[in-house]
DNA sequence: CCACTTTCAACCACTTTGTCCCACATCCTA
DNA sequence: TAGGATGTGGGACAAAGTGGTTGAAAGTGG
């Protein structure tokens, strides 16, 4: 499982370096070296073991293909979407769409979400921390899922 | 499987150049170097391998000649559909009404949609995209629906 | 049915891009 | 402080992409 939140780079070349953490996280718990990049809301890239994006797939295709959230889930994340592959040097290269729509240039943050990746602008993702504080309401939910 | 995005260029005679990661599963999974490109909205190009699109016409044989909706659709295909094959640079001819319907001069994107292709202009869709945000709304359904 | 025109597919050659790999820098641990 | 692990940069070369020319075929009109 990915956890906790690992400072990396995305180099001129468009390159992410992946954390040596998670690195350690894929290579014992997936097979393959691929990944599927891309992003629900262009603000964040998502980095999904390419498994765990054929397990995403699956429950789609039962959907029916006329299902409107359906339709725009899929129109979103293949705007940015690409499969990639990891280099000798555990680095990723991000689309240049999704590089440009999230700002991923430079500094940027790696969060684990326990079966995926997400990339985050640094400063982008600190305003929203800051901006955005948990709330009453929120521990409500929290509460009644028993968590 | 086709997945993801790729930005291509149609180019002034109408050529689609068909970028190199879904020429290359073009080429393990398809025998022929033929395909079926067409539209059914207009706004966007269906590029099907012709055994993908062989498959799609079985299934409508079965249906009885006066069903309207497969004759919607058959005329519709038929009006912007051909059979094109591909150059030894792996490009492809849009024909030309089917360009001007859906703009695809200049840059494109082409987007794998597991069994086929789609090609958009790359302006129009990234409008799309920022202008038809995922919604909170639009999660909630997904989340309703296990995904 | 022939001759002229136009279109288009195939090929060639050049340019650009991206991938892979090497080597160095930095960090952390022992 | 040494040595391994992690992270960074950049260059070389192969692959991908582009544009243009030519010859054959299809289309058109007389």
């Amino acid at each position: 499982m990915f956890r906790g939140n690992h400072p990396a780079r995305v180099d001129e070349k468009g390159r992410l370096k992946v954390p040596a953490e998670f690195k350690r996280v894929v290579d014992e718990k997936y097979s393959g070296a691929q990944y599927y990049i891309t992003s629900l809301d262009g603000k964040r890239a998502q980095i999904y073991p390419f498994e765990e994006w054929q397990r995403i797939e699956e429950k789609l295709a039962r959907l029916s293909t006329f299902n409107p959230t359906k339709k725009k889930f899929l129109d979103r994340t293949n705007y940015y979407g690409q499969v990639v592959e990891m280099d000798n040097q555990a680095r990723l290269l991000v689309p240049s769409l999704l590089r440009e729509a999230a700002q991923l240039k430079g500094e940027v943050a790696v969060v684990g979400m326990l079966t995926y990746l997400e990339v985050r602008n640094l400063e982008a993702y600190r305003k929203e921390i800051e901006e955005n504080a948990f709330t009453a309401e929120d521990e409500a939910t929290l509460d009644g899922l028993g968590i």
